[in-house]
RNA sequence: GGGAGCAUAGCUCAGCUGGUUUAGAGCAUCUGCCUUACAAGCAGAGGGUCCGCGGUUCGAACCCGUGUGCUCCCACCA
């Protein structure tokens, strides 16, 4: 694959396409069980609906990351794509869609909107899988799941009936969230409370006895809803509350209606509030439900279930609930009974899927009893089972655990798991797969009854119109992606669960992941993952959330035509502290091609000394240095990269190893062995150098993976199937070189500090200069004299100063003397050396401060002691070195 | 209303067990360089009241208390 010459720059688009291909031809991302030990990871599917936005493209990039890193340690690894049906979403799709051809959902019937709804899946459903590719995800590609496969749909039915044979699966009018735009119930979690600009309206009662005569008294009661005093059955007012005790057991009437309603005492009414007596409306607010069901109200739900006032309502019947509002207030204004208005913020309820405000309503629903199900969920990860990162979210965890409420679980939608409840006209309903289960169910309790003769026939079952939430299938993905459940004890599933690690944003800590773990729990008896990742949200650089309606959210894939996949994937990671939330900034992904450049240009280096040919000059002590400094570098380097993706730092993990290639391999180490202009290199460190940067790219591969493996290529010919991708790391237990390491650290200040003088004294780079270097290290310096006269042009004299007409720097307890043919400026030269005289008598006035302190001296530990006495024994002798350079002045 | 988290350079963040740091990185800024790997670059530099106050300690960016300011989660006082 090695090409005779290279591009100027990588050529991203090309390498992308040519090696994703190739990865895939080579089946290098398809895993099957086998000796090893295994690393599954199951994609938190993304909406079947969806395309690939930020998000998907940190939460992918992690996973990839992860996954590629475990098939370099040896694992078995494998990542199981997949999409979500997603209900709520997909249905609201193509119901549009069908809108837009003037077609109506209500006037197709359940099957014929079926069928366009899987023709609409067929069409657009793979869309997000291919874009993953694109970013180069090694998803097993072989294991494409979707949540209403045959199989995964056969498995959420029985999860339904079965959990409904153990009780915890229920049919139950209660108040629910009511989305009346998109026509269906919403769980808790769907519902999004928003701060909301609203009126409290003061409305007058007239008071009367049980028939509606006149008292000729009034109350007056607050509500930001006055629209919905026509469902009103009560007044209530604190028992205790003064103001209203001669009220007690007397009526009112409702406004417009005159609907004559008795006035109730109950502590849940805040005195303090409004106008300390509340309208009690039981059909359209949870609290005022609650209130009936106790003090025994009529319940009067005075609208249709697309927020249109119904007949029951008596007034504006087919309006709609806001335009209602509108109208009712001039009305009740004129009649007398609006007392004032005044402006009021309160939280409303808003459908997370269509945007609408969310009405309370009473409803038979199917619920999940949570209670059990999360005792045994919590314990896992109160007792790191399963471990958080980062850990403050299993707070958030217990906390929501622990005041679990029930999971309704029934949604008025078609596209999804068709409830499996069977009725029959009388009532009585079967909890069963198919009609003939329900039928046989039937009949059982029949035989158990005296009347041997059933009025119904099987074909008067009729199935629950009504389907699952999409959660309740997606909590088992981690399973029954490996058909754990369908096909119990398979393969797969013993060898791939529990799975590795689950990757995902903490917004679905509830929906998704806490359910998961019961699910896992109940049935596989396991947990479904170790190690639980959460990401940051992405926002924009000012902090906003990426949201369609903003429009801020960058298109992906033009960001990764224009700069490459892998600075996508870098730019986004670097901006990614573990834990916190990323402000996305188009400069991150710059500061990527940047680096994807360097990389290159560092092999265009290679190739180019590769090219000039080799002399075998290898006993030259300078490269020998240099070779091992950097082999040690990289040794320490390694084994900090390593630890910090052990414990998903992956970010710190990045910057890491972008300074370990960018200063230390191409700043410091491919200048110190470089040779003279024209010459040639020595074998030995262009082996080095190139296996070196091996090392490199196969330690970035996993962040990086398109441009490692076109320089892993690059860098000399491969035999077939010799590719990054599935090169396993070598494990090296080697302890970096010390005092390599250490020498290093000491020429690479000797230079800046040199080069900081040059610059300081106007001497030009290529003008060179005189160095003379007065230290007790001469065997050190002898090591690396020659690298140090190239990095600084100069000459260097090992000898005692000091020398006239040259500028003194000093550094430790080494003595610097650069000399130029020009005019040293004197006053300046002084001045620097003064204000470094000062700030290390500062440094030598606080330590000794410390030591002089008994109490430090006796209670410190005897090697922090230590090391303060050698910091006042080596700025001691600092002071002294400057000193006499001055005096040398 | 309840709970959690955060506050360190212009920006985004490290600083893990209190002492090796009178605080580090990247980006941005400034200065000098078009030096045949790379100007998408090289070399160098400047930049800080570690949010305020109080406490614990021989010693605090770090632990405790408190105030302020942000962020998030939970909670339908109409």
């Amino acid at each position: 694959m090695t090409k005779d010459t290279l591009s100027k720059n990588f050529e991203h688009r090309e390498a992308e396409a040519r090696w994703y291909q190739h990865w895939l031809d080579n089946a290098y991302f398809n895993s099957t069980p086998d000796d090893r030990p295994a690393y599954s990871v199951v994609i938190p599917p993304p909406n079947v609906t969806g395309i690939l936005h930020m998000g998907h493209c940190l939460n992918n990039t992690i996973q990839d990351i992860l996954v590629r890193r475990a098939r370099q340690k040896g694992f078995n690894a494998c990542w199981v794509p997949g999409t979500d049906h997603a209900s709520i979403a997909t249905e609201a799709k193509v119901v549009q869609m069908l809108r837009e051809r003037g077609i109506s959902k209500s006037s197709l019937g359940r099957e014929e909107f079926l069928k366009y709804a899987w023709e609409w899946k067929e069409k657009y459903g793979g869309i997000i899988l291919e874009q993953l590719k694109k970013i180069g995800c090694s998803l097993d590609w072989n294991r494409v799941n979707f949540t209403m496969d045959p199989d995964f749909y056969d498995s959420v039915i029985r999860v339904f009936i079965d959990l409904h044979e153990k009780g915890l699966i229920y049919r139950g009018k209660r108040m629910i969230n009511w989305d009346p735009r998109a026509l269906t119930a919403l769980s808790d979690e769907e519902v999004i409370m928003k701060e909301t600009q609203s009126k409290l309206y003061h409305l007058q009662y007239k008071i009367c006895d049980e028939k509606g005569s006149l008292s000729g008294e009034t109350v007056t009661i607050a509500t930001v809803r006055p629209e919905t005093i026509l469902g009103d059955t009560a007044i209530a007012v604190n028992p205790s509350d003064v103001r209203f005790m001669h009220l007690h057991g007397k009526f009112a009437l409702v406004p417009l209606i005159d609907r004559v309603i008795p006035i109730i005492t109950d502590d849940y009414v805040a005195i303090d509030f409004g106008t300390g007596a509340l309208k009690v409306t039981p059909a359209h607010d949870m609290n005022d439900y609650q209130l009936g069901e106790k003090h025994g109200l009529q319940v009067i739900d005075i609208m249709y279930d697309n927020g249109t006032f119904s007949e029951a309502a008596q007034l504006y019947i087919g309006e709609d609930r806001f335009a209602v509002r509108k109208k009712i207030v001039p009305e009740l204004e004129a009649a007398g009974y609006l007392v004032k208005t005044e402006d009021y913020t309160n939280q409303v309820g808003y459908s997370e899927r269509s945007d609408a405000v969310v009405e309370p309503r009473l409803s038979l629903q199917w619920w999940v009893k949570m209670a059990p199900l999360a005792e045994k969920a919590l314990g896992v990860v109160e007792q790191d089972e399963i471990r958080f990162h980062p850990a403050k979210f299993k707070n958030l965890y217990r906390h929501w655990m622990s005041g679990i409420k029930d999971w309704c679980i029934s949604r008025q939608l078609w596209w999804g798991q068709r409830i499996p409840a069977w009725y029959l006209p009388d009532g009585c309903y079967f909890v069963a797969a198919t009609r003939e289960d329900a039928w046989k169910k039937y009949e059982e309790t029949c035989t158990m009854r005296e009347d041997e003769t059933s009025a119904f026939t099987i074909h008067d079952l009729q199935q629950d119109d009504d389907c699952l939430d999409t959660w309740f299938s997606s909590w088992l993905w981690p399973f029954e992606v490996f058909k754990g459940y369908s096909h119990p004890g398979n393969q797969d599933i013993q060898y791939y669960y529990p799975t590795a690690t689950l990757v995902t944003a903490p917004e679905i800590i509830f929906f998704w992941v806490a359910r998961m773990i019961m699910a896992g729990l109940e049935y596989q008896g396991q947990i479904p993952f170790k190690d639980v990742y959460f990401t940051g949200i992405v926002r924009d650089k000012q902090g906003r959330k990426m949201s369609k309606s903003l429009g801020n959210s960058p298109d992906l894939l033009a960001l990764i035509d224009q700069y490459g996949a892998d600075p996508v994937r870098f730019g986004i990671l670097i901006a990614s502290p573990a834990g916190n939330d990323i402000l996305f900034d188009e400069s991150a992904l710059e500061q990527g091609r940047n680096f994807s450049n360097k990389l290159w240009n560092a092999l265009k280096l290679l190739r180019l000394w590769k090219e000039r040919g080799t002399n075998s000059l290898t006993g030259k002590a300078d490269s020998h240095f240099a070779n091992a400094w950097f082999k040690a570098r990289l040794a320490q380097v390694a084994t900090e990269i390593d630890e910090m993706g052990n414990q998903f730092r992956l970010s710190e993990a990045l910057k890491t190893l972008y300074s370990l290639i960018w200063d230390d391999y191409c700043s410091w180490y491919l200048e110190w062995i470089k040779p003279a202009y024209g010459e040639q290199i020595d074998e030995d460190s262009l082996q080095q150098a190139s296996l070196f940067f091996e090392e490199l790219m196969l330690l970035l591969h996993p962040f990086m993976p398109f441009i490692t493996e076109s320089i892993y290529h690059e860098l000399a010919e491969r035999p077939e199937g010799d590719d990054l991708c599935i090169k396993i790391s070598p494990i090296s237990s080697a302890m970096p070189d010390q005092e390599k390491l250490q020498q290093g650290d000491l020429l690479k200040t000797v230079i800046t500090t040199i080069r900081d003088v040059r610059n300081k004294n106007q001497m030009k780079p290529k003008n060179r200069v005189e160095l003379t270097i007065e230290t007790t290290l001469t065997d050190t310096y002898a090591i690396f004299e020659t690298i140090l006269s190239n990095q600084v042009n100069a000459d260097i004299v090992m000898e005692n100063g000091p020398v006239k007409g040259a500028v003194t720097v000093v550094l430790e307890k080494d003595k610097f003397f650069v000399k130029a043919e020009q005019q040293i400026d004197l006053t300046q030269q002084i001045d620097t050396l003064k204000k470094d005289l000062e700030y290390q008598q500062n440094f030598l006035t606080s330590v000794e401060k410390k030591l002089s302190n008994e109490k430090f001296v006796n209670h410190a530990k005897p090697e922090i002691v230590a090391i303060e006495q050698k910091k006042r024994a080596d700025a001691i002798a600092r002071i002294q070195n400057i000193r006499e350079s001055l005096e040398g002045l």
